[in-house]
DNA sequence: CTGAAAGCGCTAACAC
DNA sequence: GTGTTAGCGCTTTCAG
């Protein structure tokens, strides 16, 4: 444990050969003979070599991100890029810096493109891709990796199918088999349960669709619909009013959508003693925990998701280690008694309960 | 965020002073003029300079942490010296070697005091104590102040009080009350529940009992009981058949000692259709899922803990920075769902759901 | 294709 | 007290 870790220098003295070239083979660069670089490979093999990587961000020169996040929607985003601005803090040690692009609208592909555009002109050597739209942006993508610019993306798997890098994203199945089995604990066999989405149309709640209902019929409750809210608050309610005029209250709802609060609401007022599990948490969280309309909430720690996303996204650049196609953050369970970890975890936090 | 960082270079440039002056003057070192330091300071502060740790870490010595961790309880111990290991493995980079020192039994400080006194001997710039007895380590924990040699105990949050410098464990108080509330969402008002625990005179423990005690309260449950079953897996079980032969069963049991297989067994073989909350995971956790017997499981991190308080003293000797006397990892909730995640923390794994 | 040398930001040992 | 210098392990540029 104890022993002086091997360096380049050690190989270098060993095979009697110089510090460049041993640099150049180590890092497949070209410059090198062939037979000399199989020599110094299973030298370095041979004698336990491992890079120090911190020697190496010291020499080599800056690396630059772009960080691509849309400025609506704050109470979504601004956990991710929190989470992106305190890898990016603990990166400046390693030379890196980033810059944030803010987009206006999600939907259209124009701002993305135009800030990816942006990005390339500045000459980033990698690109942090919140929740875009995936449609229109092919020949922009192209461009990337014809450039060789990583771009991982952020919340929205959709976007990967080959477009871009990789993927950083919770795992909403398993999110809808976690609501399945909370409503299953608190409810009787053969309750009725129902699910509010956001959009079917979006992998990440169709996946929780999927899941939820795989987990329903395995904890043997009985699932009377799934309906859309397209994350519209009126919407949501209306279509939980209407449903409520023309049958029973349902036993348990799974709140897959961000706009739950008047659904809530509505629980809470007329007394259903409907068992809702929520997703995410919100300062108003807690009031829906203490009267008992929420079980619990399924957190999809965004702060880590972008944390995580960039962590992979040095790796890849700074080492050329390639990614698994999506990365997925599992969603943590939120109850009442450990709601303030998560609530801290919104906004800043580390660690002590995280890591890294 | 793009302009260059400053360094100690500038700061030289700006006041005309040599590197080492500023050096010596940044980090508190004897050897500078009151003024001049005064004036480095501020200069530093006004130019928004921030030392480069990475740069740091190889310009330093070697630092060396010393480990000492008990080498029974594998299934215990030997997550949280994976999480000890990947760390030091992280570390390796800032010039950080560590050196593992088995202890055999825990409960007599002797041996602890043993591998201690070996740590000084070998020169260790600090220590990592897992879960010792705190009895009878005054003399040594003096000795190691005297000699300014941090320790940072694990999982103990008792052999702290004053004696060591810092001390990572779970939060057994909310453990205790994350079981209660998730018990009473499964049970009835009133319905009669109990608990199992180790040993009342460890703190842990103890913290436990009065957690679940509060959160019983609040869910308006009925505790008819807690036993120690001092960790003895015979002795669990005799206590739970007693129990059951002089009253109705539980409808719930809070089962935080480390030995509850022969009570789960119990549980199900009897169809008792007892609800059981379960400390930590196994390979065996799954089976007491699938049926039913048990509803969740506290998690108690061991691999972040050990992460942690490496993390912890790797900053403190490194940077100076002094801890929080305990640092809380919090428990995470594991219910069928999503205990693959926590099966594979057990040993290995890494962020993507944990980080940092 | 290979070697030599400069330098990243900081620390530590030695001069003055 | 203060300045100078030689590295830490690696990358990169420029000669050969």
């Amino acid at each position: 444990m104890s022993e002086k870790r091997v360096t380049i220098k050690d190989i270098s003295v060993e095979l009697g050969v110089s510090l460049g070239i041993i640099n150049r083979a180590l890092n497949n660069k070209p410059g090198v003979s062939d037979e000399l670089r199989e020599k110094i490979l299973s030298c370095a093999e041979r004698m336990g070599y491992r890079a120090n990587r911190v020697a190496r961000s010291l020499a080599r020169g800056r690396i630059s991100i772009g960080v691509i996040i849309p400025e609506d929607w704050q109470c979504y985003y601004s956990p991710i890029r929190s989470g992106i601005e305190h890898e990016l803090d603990r990166l400046m040690d390693y030379n890196v810096d980033g810059s944030f692009y803010a987009v206006k609208n999600t939907l259209s592909p124009a701002d993305s493109i135009k800030a990816i555009e942006s990005c390339i002109r500045d000459g980033v050597s990698g690109i942090l891709l919140c929740d875009v739209h995936p449609e229109g942006m092919g020949d922009v993508a192209n461009e990337l990796s014809r450039l060789n610019i990583p771009v991982i993306t952020i919340g929205a798997s959709e976007c990967t199918a080959g477009k871009f890098t990789a993927s950083v994203c919770t795992d909403s199945y398993l999110s809808g088999r976690m609501a399945a089995e909370m409503l299953s604990l608190s409810l009787k066999k053969n309750a009725e349960v129902l699910m509010l989405l956001g959009n079917k149309g979006r992998t990440e709640h169709s996946e929780k669709a999927r899941g939820f209902t795989d987990g329903v019929k395995d904890a043997g409750l009985r699932l009377i619909g799934v309906y859309e809210t397209q994350d519209d608050e009126e919407l949501a309610n209306n279509i939980f009013l209407k449903l409520l005029s023309e049958q029973a209250a349902p036993d348990g709802i799974y709140l897959a959508t961000a706009v739950g609060d008047s659904v809530l609401r509505s629980c809470r007022e007329r007394h259903l003693g409907t068992k809702v599990v929520g997703t995410d948490v919100s300062d108003r969280t807690r009031e829906y925990f203490a009267d008992g309309t929420m079980i619990c909430t399924l957190f999809q720690n965004p702060r880590k998701q972008g944390q995580c996303a960039l962590r992979i996204l040095y790796t890849l650049i700074s080492e050329g280690k390639s990614p698994a196609p999506v990365t997925y953050v599992a969603p943590s369970l939120v109850i009442n008694s450990n709601l303030d970890e998560f609530l801290e975890d919104s906004h800043g936090g580390e660690m002590g309960s995280k890591d890294s």
